[in-house]
DNA sequence: CTATTGCCGGTTTTT
DNA sequence: CCGGCAATAG
């Protein structure tokens, strides 16, 4: 409750939290509690300074980081959670564009495009201006484009600054693009944004509306915002003037997505009496993972020093460990898990990282090998997956039947007879009569509004097909009403004869259905809300909804993660992998020749060594193959920034060759782990999880019982065993287990240590 | 129209 | 080496 809202804070953080008017600047390092502190600034202005919760607005980037902030400051107020707007800038968005896009001639169905609808859209847009997809890649001219939107630039403003050509290319490309998405009452991610801000701009009354609401503005993650994200901020700030950004420089890893960190130098110059409050004590890490980090990040040039410090004491020294290739390197990871498993850790407690998702592989190999549960995030996305795609399609097509994107991908899902010709021809006279797919075939014409077109010119069986899909499509729109959201996908589901079309699929049928089923399961969410806004708001979460999003903590499993994706997670215990020359920094922006992109992967490293509180294991491989061959490698520059005396000697865990710690091979009692198909994507079982995870701290240190203190990598003498070499040590039972493989051949006995007189050699 | 083979291309991906 | 998609055969 609201009683000591202050009280837990630091100075600085109660600083942050009391500095409620005007301009603020929070620069957070990593593991500063800057959620803490949004949330209880929140809560500060709710329960100490009165402010209704109704006038306080915080953007964030991901869905989870809005979910965690709306529930612990409702937590810390009186306030109900749906009063606060704590949204997404995307989210957010949509929604102002739901209620007011009309203002721009913007549907209130219209749908929303990922990058696969783009680039279909994209891929058409290109043929009709006739330009060559083989030359020119989609992907490209998108990403140029979307560039363009992020920082304020429409067709006609690109238009107007070409210098080269590509950018003509491009120009082309995005006037069609454009034309096209308009007709298809859609918008993608980045018109989401910049389609607000023109609404505000070109419609003060509009955002007047917006800005009496939002009294209170904050932005959390600023380093990563883009100038759209930001001109929407100041737009939406106003008279008021307070706006609260909280950033890291240092953790600025989407340059590549259009984040601006000009933004921060623009923000001191916008607003000059800005108050800037840093927040340096940090609270995750051990002083040996804190320093490391600030090694590492110190070489960078363009940067806002920042002096962090911790309490929480030095800590185990940083393991620094090279392998032969990357499958030494991933066995070298699992073996030493299951040591620290041993110990005590959960294995919810560590992460693996890595710069590429391609080197997943390796580890996922070798955890299957050991039976060493694990949770792979996010290599094939939930929403991106065949099957919820074509339903999320259906669906879209049913709101919206401009959607042409929609239209093309389902026609023919499952197979009903209408291939890629007769698409092309009712492509080719849709746009001939300027209408949509759907409304050119001709037929049932029930659309009042659209004139009625002739029909395609196309075999009378290709015309059947096409009406009968039509009639198929306006049939369920006409139950959408009938219907709540389940029983509606339900009926898709029966009526398209998708049902059977997944079930009759031999090899991943029945996964396909798991998917589809968990899909249906989350549209119970929104049962509540009456057919058509229920469709419309599920629609909007799916789309705007991301894997990370949904990163179950709960699993009995060890994380495998990209870099990127573990920005803002935290874990007792971190291996990071390809630690090489050409993987971080990786190739790519080593031969860009551009120091900024050096600079970035630095920051990239910079978030991975952050994101350990306790251990630290830095891993490389001396070989590494790459596209069937295998290539040396160096180590990367970013060890020699750590100082030496912060990294322990390397062999510590099982070294590879001691067959001691195998055995697990093949023998686990889990079996968690399960080989889906082929998309990289394992999914993790983890109802059968016995293992209780224990109070830390009970647990460790582990050898803590009687006899002689033991850990892994030490020689030990027994009376009638002779000598041989501790692999593994476990308490049990107010005892110790110590695991010892002993030579000639004696075999691996597991002794405790209170009986067993073990005497420890040199 | 659908199924299969061959070829190109392969960082990261908060929304 | 592996997957996605485009040309080509069935």
């Amino acid at each position: 409750m609201p009683t000591n809202l202050l009280s837990g804070l630091n100075p600085r953080q109660r600083e942050a939290v009391e500095t409620i008017n005007g301009p603020v600047l929070i620069v957070a390092g990593p593991g500063s509690g800057k959620t803490r502190v949004i949330t209880h600034r929140i809560a500060y202005l709710v329960e100490t300074c009165g402010v209704s919760p109704y006038r306080i607005l915080a953007m964030t980037f991901t869905n989870k980081a809005a979910r965690e902030m709306k529930e612990r400051a409702a937590a810390l107020t009186r306030t109900r959670d749906d009063q606060l707007t704590i949204s997404t800038f995307h989210a957010f968005c949509a929604t102002v564009l739901r209620r007011d896009g009309e203002r721009l001639g913007l549907d209130k169905n219209f749908a929303i495009y990922d990058q696969s609808d783009q680039t279909s859209l994209m891929k058409r847009a290109m043929i009709e201006v006739g330009l060559d997809v083989k030359q020119f890649k989609p992907a490209n001219i998108l990403s140029e484009i979307s560039s363009a939107k992020s920082q304020l630039v429409g067709v006609e403003g690109y238009g107007l600054n070409k210098t080269s050509y590509f950018e003509e290319i491009v120009h082309r490309a995005y006037e069609k693009y454009e034309e096209l998405l308009a007709a298809a009452s859609a918008v993608d991610f980045d018109d989401l944004l910049f389609k607000t801000y023109t609404l505000f701009k070109q419609h003060p009354d509009v955002m007047e509306r917006y800005r009496e609401r939002y009294v209170h503005v904050m932005v959390d993650e600023f380093q990563d915002t883009n100038v759209v994200q930001y001109e929407i901020a100041k737009q939406l700030t106003g008279e008021y003037r307070n706006l609260c950004v909280v950033g890291d420089p240092d953790q600025s890893i989407y340059s590549w997505r259009n984040a601006d960190i000009r933004n921060i130098l623009s923000f001191q110059k916008d607003f000059s009496d800005a108050k800037v409050i840093a927040l340096e004590q940090n609270y995750r890490s051990t002083e040996t993972i804190l320093e490391a980090a600030q090694g590492v990040i110190a070489s960078n040039k363009h940067r806002v020093e920042k002096d962090l410090f911790t309490t929480n004491g030095k800590g185990v020294p940083i393991v620094v460990q090279e392998g032969y290739n990357e499958q030494e390197e991933a066995q070298f990871v699992v073996r030493e898990i299951e040591r620290l498993v041993r110990k005590g850790y959960s294995r919810a407690d560590i992460a693996v990282m890595y710069r590429v998702n391609a080197q997943s592989r390796a580890l996922e190999e070798a955890c299957m090998r050991y039976g060493l549960p694990y949770q792979l995030v996010g290599s094939t996305r939930f929403y991106q997956r065949q099957e919820i795609k074509d339903l999320v399609c259906y669906l879209r097509l049913i709101v919206n039947h401009s959607d042409d994107v929609s239209f093309g991908r389902i026609v023919n899902v499952p197979t009903r007879g209408i291939g890629q010709r007769t698409v092309d021809e009712l492509t080719r006279h849709a746009r001939d009569h300027g209408v949509s797919l759907f409304d050119a075939i001709d037929g049932t014409a029930e659309t009042a509004d659209t004139p009625r077109i002739p029909a395609v010119p196309l075999p009378a069986r290709s015309i059947k097909a096409l009406q009968d899909f039509k009639a198929l499509i306006e049939g369920l729109s006409e139950q959408n009403n009938e219907l709540n959201l389940v029983e509606f996908i339900d009926e898709i589901l029966k009526r398209t004869g998708y049902k059977d079309y997944i079930e009759s699929e031999p090899e991943r049928g029945e996964e396909r259905w798991d998917n589809i089923a968990e899909f249906r399961n989350s549209a119970r969410d929104y049962l509540d809300l009456g057919p058509d806004d229920a469709l419309t708001a599920f629609l909007e979460s799916v789309s705007l909804v991301s894997d990370t999003d949904n990163l179950g903590e709960k699993a009995d499993a060890v994380t495998l993660i990209t870099l990127h994706q573990a920005k803002g997670l935290e874990y007792p215990v971190v291996f990071m992998v390809g630690m090489e020359e050409r993987m971080l920094p990786h190739s790519r922006s080593i031969e860009s020749h551009d120091p900024a992109d050096i600079e970035e992967e630095r920051r990239l490293c910079y978030v991975g060594v952050t994101r350990a509180k306790e251990m630290l294991y830095l891993l490389r491989a001396f070989r590494r193959g790459f596209r069937g061959n295998s290539e040396p490698s160096m180590p990367s520059r970013f060890l020699a920034d750590i100082p030496q005396e912060l990294i322990t000697k390397p062999g510590i865990g099982a070294p590879a060759k001691k067959p001691a710690t195998r055995l697990n091979d093949w023998a686990s009692p889990f079996k968690q782990t399960q080989r889906t198909g082929t998309l990289a994507e394992r999914v993790v079982k983890s109802a059968d999880a016995t293992v209780i995870r224990r109070k830390r701290s009970e647990v460790r240190p582990a050898a803590a019982s009687a006899g002689p203190t033991l850990k892994t990598g030490d020689k030990v003498r027994h009376k009638a065993f002779g000598e041989g070499m501790v692999t593994a040590t476990k308490p049990s039972s107010g005892d110790t287990e110590v695991t010892v493989a002993f030579k000639d051949g004696l075999g691996i006995k597991r002794l405790l240590l209170s009986f067993a007189k073990l005497e420890k050699v040199e």
